[in-house]
DNA sequence: ACCATGACGGTCA
DNA sequence: TTGACCGCCATGG
């Protein structure tokens, strides 16, 4: 998961190997606090988080790296959706 | 073993 | 289009 670049929950828990176990991966992001998730949206390119908890901080972080936000606040996924877990 | 929590995902009304 | 519900996986009490 290069930087730029955004993965859904269901994207990362298919690598995983569950491609239903998004919940596992919310598990593990609010456990492990040393994961790029600030580059982790929901199926819609949009930040889960609710404003006050860190959404902002996300945006943030995701404009930083390039990444732009459309009308809603939403990822264009075909665009800065991450692509192939195996390789790249 | 059962229930509750979590930044989800998909379907149905 | 939006809101609500159910199903999904993993951990903690």
């Amino acid at each position: 998961m290069p930087a730029g670049r955004v993965a859904t929950y269901g994207q990362i828990a298919a690598a995983a190997g569950n491609p239903r176990a998004a919940r596992a991966v919310v598990w593990v992001l609010r456990r492990r606090d040393d994961l790029p998730w600030h580059r982790i949206v929901n199926v819609g390119g949009g930040v889960s988080l609710r404003a006050g908890d860190g959404r902002e901080r996300q945006c943030a972080l995701l404009e930083a790296e390039g990444i732009e936000f459309g009308a809603d606040e939403r990822i264009d996924l075909s665009r800065y959706g991450w692509v192939a877990p195996l390789g790249r």
